[in-house]
DNA sequence: CTTACAATTTGATATTTGTCAAAAGTTGCT
DNA sequence: AGCAACTTTTGACAAATATCAAATTGTAAG
């Protein structure tokens, strides 16, 4: 639990109190390969913090499995479009590994707000950062070919072909499976 | 003035304590097309709300201009990972109309939070909107034809074709400029 | 109304990437 | 070890989109 609470207060410090109520507020689950945390048309009313493992959030597009993100430790998870508007879920998030998550209810979350405006904060500030890692996310998919994008990953997530069927990868980079494994071919 | 706090409000209602204080922190500044509120390199201080025009938001890529979103009536807009991380910007925010603009700088945006947690609140929830809706866009983008994108758009959009050249809209959706007039061709 | 400049369209061709099918390689299980 | 299921690679070909160049249309100023 203090591990946790290191990891999360890096983004923004919390005073003792706000740490003491969301221990109260928090779940542990251990989860096993091929798990979901949800799948589509699901209400997805959890936020959830990725102590150890990895995961994909991927969208059934015609019948073909659309890997959109990939998420490893030390990341905030959920399914965003699905938490912010209590619409049901148009994704699945599914483990790729054993792994550790902790999870916080979006009710008691809110809740906690209103007591703690450092947890707020917080928040806001992992808004902010996720914000702009999508936007850096979305200029190289429109704008980069397809061995840019390649050569790109491997210098911001080089452990990621150890960890995730190259299938994955290729749709997350938004290329066929096929296109991939020759770009990786020539070195 | 009135006009504008009942646009932001409708994000989230905000007591009058902070309402007055956010009055004595905001600039009204009257720009004319073609004008720019950032460029490349510049520190890019200031949180905008967009009360009257349009403008978009381009990269230089290779030489070439790239135009990565457009803003209309009621958005706020800034350069985000500027304004985020307080780096030197890496667009540029031109207009493409005459328009009214205001802006708020953001150390004092900042320091308001901590007086008005309602109002940090409301940029919370801010970014919590336009997180999902560039979450949307980008899943759009990356596994949508040509043909899609532009029907997209012209479902959500249709006034645009009005307002912004076509060769920003092609690079809007990634797509050249030759290509969407095509596509535009066959109805 | 005419001219000059900018924006858009059209045509021909090249490039990139996708698709389908088959082969080769891996992994896990008994 | 040996089989089955899954993942990755390879090849041939098709489709989508980009590029370059030229023609056309639209627009604002005098």
């Amino acid at each position: 639990m203090r591990q946790l609470f290191t990891q999360i207060t890096a983004f923004h410090p919390l005073t003792e109190q706000a740490i003491k109520s969301l221990e109260d507020c928090i779940t542990k689950i251990e989860v096993n390969k091929n798990d979901f945390l949800t799948t589509e048309g699901k209400k997805c009313t959890h936020l959830y913090f990725l102590e150890h493992g990895a995961l994909r959030g991927y969208y059934n597009l015609d019948g073909k499995e659309v890997t959109h993100w990939f998420a490893f430790e030390n990341d905030f998870v959920t399914s965003f479009h699905g938490f912010i508007t209590n619409e049901p879920c148009v994704e699945n998030i599914q483990l790729l590994e054993h792994g550790i998550v902790w999870a916080i209810e979006k009710n008691k979350l809110e809740a906690l707000y209103d007591q703690h405006p450092d947890l707020e904060r917080l928040v806001r500030i992992v808004y902010e950062k996720y914000y702009i890692r999508l936007e850096e996310r979305y200029v190289n998919a429109q704008f980069k070919t397809a061995t840019q994008l390649y050569d790109d990953l491997m210098k911001h997530m080089p452990h990621i072909l150890q960890r995730v069927p190259l299938g994955h990868i290729a749709s997350y980079l938004g290329l066929s499976q096929e296109t991939l494994s020759r770009i990786r071919g020539k070195h």
